[in-house]
DNA sequence: TCCTTGTTTAGATGTCTGTCTAACCTTCAG
DNA sequence: CTGAAGGTTAGACAGACATCTAAACAAGGA
């Protein structure tokens, strides 16, 4: 629905279909958990570590902010279902989901199917 | 610098090296930049016109938002190096830039350095 | 030149978010 | 059972962000 009535031919015709309203959401929901340095730093330890886990205490000892903080990214982290936890005894330990993370990174592929058809 | 001095092996040992904070903060930026519905639909609607470009009138339309803030969001991107804006005659088009999309993409999976070696 | 349309800039405002301190829950060792 | 250490929850606060209205800037046509 184009608020051109005229012919002005501003626009290009549309080839693909475009993210709708709920997918965008959903998207930037994950997204927006992504989008934050610590967050990123935290990921990227965890799946540095061996077995692809990480247990708090460790995670807590890379940045120079108290231990609710990190708890707190962790949990929002948690909750956009990038990781995953797992009590084992006295200790903690975080998993990432890579099967989520290969869905963001092939939506960020996907959003620009202009291929070599030019 | 793990907090522990005693042998107490809570945490597994490192194998891969983790984001720098300056790659973290960087990393950052940009996904913040599409961690919003408005931008990622924005983003999914110009690299959906033909040629990978489309206008601002024609994108301002599918929103339920005033031009200003549709022009605020694309000042966004553009200043994300996400997209690239050149003016032809009265309408400003805007172009995706791939490049940095598949970057980040990348970014993503080389995240999880959990191959099929466990 | 003046007017109309497309687009951006400036300023204001309400909401969200990252961080902290303090308090609480869980597990293990005496 | 009691104490200590790991980790989370609750509440508060400063800074950032999305959105709006009003105003300004740019390009084209009468």
């Amino acid at each position: 629905m184009s608020k051109h009535v005229l012919p002005l031919l501003c626009c290009s015709p549309q080839t693909g279909e475009p993210l709708s309203a709920e997918e965008a959401a959903e998207l930037a929901r994950v997204f927006k958990a992504i989008a934050d340095p610590v967050r990123l730093r935290l990921l990227s330890l965890i799946a540095s570590h061996a077995g692809g886990e990480a247990c708090v205490c460790d995670l807590t000892g890379a940045f120079a902010l108290t231990g609710p903080t990190i708890s707190h990214h962790l949990k929002v982290l948690r909750e956009a279902g990038l990781v995953d936890s797992e009590r084992r005894g006295t200790w903690i330990y975080y998993r990432v989901q890579p099967d989520l993370l290969a869905q963001l990174s092939a939506a960020l592929v996907r959003d620009t199917p202009v291929k070599a058809s030019a």
